[in-house]
DNA sequence: GATTTTAATTAAACAGATTCAACAACCGGA
DNA sequence: TCCGGTTGTTGAATCTGTTTAATTAAAATC
């Protein structure tokens, strides 16, 4: 592989300066039409790799946004990573993903390695407990931040997420006019902001139809569909015997609906369950089911387009950003069967 | 937020010189462990950041790693990646991920930027017609690449995958041994390395049982619960009437069962299914999916050590490692119901 | 006390692009 | 021929760490 083809190279071999060369490949209206399309074939000829951390180190913008959330892997976020992913590569920014599985720790050396790359912003559903300090770093350090999905306390920086009150109320209502008075809440924490807003809506929403709340009904656990599969036992074996589920999300839903299945009796007719998020998969699921739309997509987009608007200069005086979600019915409810 | 510290800030607040305090940074022996100390402490003070770019720019190794799968919302290579993940994390290297959606072209660009950036090298599940071309673009210029789940022919670079042709072979004998005599192979495509072979596993285990091939049980199609979910219309009103379907991968099993459960039937009872890959999910499937354990954290994990080793130095002579699958029988089929 | 070793620090070149003030060449007009 | 105005090109400084040969200071040796 030879020497390194750098500028010099090309503006050597043309008898041109680097100065010239730097400004054509760049289309800049300085260089002479001729000049810059000899330019440009020369590069191609010869194997030209623009160089970004030269080029970055100078001009201090990198191209790197950064991208860190609880997990790829769920769908959830990878839902709002498609949408970011297009937004991005629409404008030609390169990204940097991690996941951080809730570990402030890690979450940390994220932004601290996005800080020495130079990233020019990072999106970020934070991990449970990030400190404000911890964004403050980064905008201290001139690394704008979005927040996606969850909310910190402590800081004013743009967040983007689905109203969850308000969205569980609208599940927990559902539930209510199908006539199920036993509602239990399945799978999560209470001690993030979503969790806590979640479970107030589903509180609320109980009150309001004068029905008893009941703290043995909330059943938290892990936010995946083995946590809902699991689930399945303690949620059978109560002794209220509660008529329905609102689960925490579609992977909660859709574990707790096989775990029923695997204890022989019929999800959608037996037991409603409702989901969360209107993942892909909820409409496909058996029954198909029942769940609330968190506009991931949209999040993910709004969020992306909050930084690239940023990071062209314009300032936005809102912060919190709000989706409003939506019911979306299928098979995993029904009416309550009077005994 | 005042101006930026960097390497000469410190060494002026401390009377000393940038290479001085560069060296004690990285704890070069060359420095005396008192200065070592002050300097440290003053570098935390100030909030020092580290200028990576700077860095590499002279010393031509970035930390950075780059991954590109088809999809990263699908868990088979959300399971690579998890353990490529921790595999680099270990040792502290920086990963950038991408999709590229099976477009040669989306994951060109991604070497062009990868090696605009200096990456340090690169793994990837190449995407349908990957150019041996293209990967020699990556390793001219100093960008050692390692393949991951598919190969690509034309060129010698280091390859992790499971034996797709034993393995199907497996899950066919499987369902050969209990009886069934038609049986459909779902989803996929044969433009693929990968699914060449899995059709050649499917009708090697049928030849070697003296069973029929027929063209007409092959359907093609995405390899997603959407693609098993729809192709169960086909399924289902073939004239052959089969009683056994080997899948492409667990998303398509699991979407077939989906398909001929909302058609009435029982998957694993009327119908017997097998996956692939043995995903988390095939576990808490309903039915509990029989399927064929492909090794994904052992691909990953292998891939992503091939490629630290390389960088550090060693020169392996190997280029194809397959990992011997393994089945993984649970409730999804049974013994063929003689009519 | 003079000389040699060893330890600690530093000056300066370097990595590869960007940027801007300065300069050269050429134009038409006076 | 001289001059102001364009247009095109470039020299040199700059961005921030790394590295090596050189220098200084201190310790060890005879």
């Amino acid at each position: 592989m030879g020497q390194k083809v750098k500028l010099s190279t090309i503006a050597e071999s043309l008898g041109l300066s680097t100065a010239t060369v730097s400004l054509a490949l760049r289309d800049s209206p300085l260089v002479a039409d001729s000049t810059r399309d000899r330019i440009k074939e020369q590069a191609r000829s010869l194997g030209y790799i623009y160089n970004r951390r030269a080029a970055s180190l100078r001009t201090s913008r990198s191209g790197i946004i950064g991208v860190v959330v609880h997990d790829i892997m769920n769908p959830f976020y990878a839902e709002i990573l498609r949408a970011i992913e297009s937004e991005l590569d629409r404008n030609r920014q390169t990204f940097i993903l991690s996941n951080h599985y809730d570990s402030v720790e890690k979450q940390r050396n994220f932004i601290e390695t996005l800080l020495q790359l130079g990233g020019d912003g990072v999106i970020m559903s934070p991990a449970i407990g990030t400190p404000a300090a911890d964004l403050a770093l980064a905008e201290d350090n001139g690394l704008p931040a979005i927040l996606v999905a969850r909310s910190v306390t402590g800081i004013d920086v743009p967040t983007f997420r689905g109203d969850d009150a308000y969205g569980i109320a609208l599940a927990t209502n559902h539930l209510i006019g199908l006539g199920h008075r036993t509602i239990a809440m399945i799978g999560g924490t209470d001690q993030t902001s979503t969790g806590r807003d979640r479970y107030q809506g589903y509180v609320d929403a109980l009150r309001k139809a004068q029905i008893e709340v009941d703290s043995e009904l909330r059943i938290p656990g892990p936010r995946t569909k083995q946590g809902g599969f699991e689930a399945a036992v303690t949620f059978l074996s109560m002794r209220q015997k509660p008529t329905a589920a609102v689960c925490w999300n579609d992977l909660v839903a859709i574990g707790l609906m096989n775990g029923i299945a695997r204890a022989g009796l019929i999800p959608g007719k037996d037991i409603s369950v409702t989901g969360y998020d209107d993942l892909e998969e909820a409409a496909i699921a058996t029954p198909a089911l029942t769940t609330v739309w968190n506009g991931q997509a949209e999040v993910g987009r709004m969020a992306a387009r909050a930084l690239l608007d940023k990071l062209a200069g314009s300032h936005a005086e809102d912060y919190l950003h709000l989706i409003k979600p939506e019911m979306r019915i299928r098979q995993s409810t029904s009416p309550h069967k009077a005994i």
